[in-house]
DNA sequence: ATGACTGCAAACGTTTTGCAGTACA
DNA sequence: TGTACTGCAAAACGTTTGCAGTCAT
């Protein structure tokens, strides 16, 4: 995920400040580790590979952190049935949905804003009005056929 | 739900005799409990009921039991992202999505052919082979409105 | 008879919390 | 300076498992 890390922090900022928050040395590093990760990770996952750039960063932190982020929408939280969330960085992306390869677990995107439009008009048609989504495909992905 | 509970029995009995397993005195309760119960329901809350008709029933029984239906399509499993697994009888019922209430959690039902289509194409141009999928709107219901 | 099934209690993996101390604005 | 934040350890949550005994076929 080669995307401008100084946007992705002035977001950040943006967010925290704007709530009275603060901009701490951990959140920057989860941040920052988050954002050059892979696309898709759970939280254990990230803890490992933020331990690494500081080693005193805690589990806790870690999770209040990935929960402040998804509020912010700064990152996105999944279900993929794995037994445990996963993360998706959202800053510069635009919204999609997710195919998940049930043998190797890898994850691919898709969009249609035909099937938006769609939806859209059966939630209308009962009257419900739609302020998320989740719209999972899971199957056999191509290498793995 | 007021489906032919003999009709459900038969179809739980064949399944399990053409596998080899037993049609005991815990399985038919939790059998008859769950598609006498409303539409939507977790474990614990389905176990409380089932334990008004048999006491001895354990948790450890509820679950095992619960993940046979589910591999059985005699109950389908649902995350509606309660922090809890649902089941949803299935037997005489026709695949659909759902519609999730964030307010007062009401589960509706919708069904598009139209999507099911488009989504089917989406996968194909990623050579994507779809085994389910989980289509789920959230979101707030004519009567929270 | 024999293998599947059961209840019990303990273990599980992920996530959350209370608390006393720390650090950012 | 003061409130938000932190790490730690323990708890919480829904769910799963090992085991010794029981029951359906």
């Amino acid at each position: 995920m080669s995307l401008n890390l100084a946007e992705v922090e002035k977001k950040c900022e943006e967010f925290l400040s704007a709530h009275d928050l603060k901009y701490t040395s951990q959140r920057r590093t989860i941040l920052l580790q988050a954002f050059e990760s892979k696309r898709h990770f759970g939280a254990e996952e990230l803890l490992a590979l933020v331990k690494k750039r500081d080693r005193t960063i805690s589990k806790a932190t870690l999770y209040r952190t990935l929960a402040l982020f998804t509020e912010a929408k700064i990152l996105e939280e999944h279900d993929f049935g794995d037994g445990h969330k996963s993360y998706e960085p959202m800053i510069g992306k635009e919204h999609h949905d997710h195919l998940i390869c049930v043998k190797c677990k890898a994850i691919y995107e898709f969009e249609s804003p035909q099937i938006e439009k769609i939806q859209e008009a059966e939630a209308r048609k009962q009257g419900f009005q739609i302020i998320t989504h989740s719209h999972k495909l899971f199957g056999i992905c191509k290498r793995c056929r």
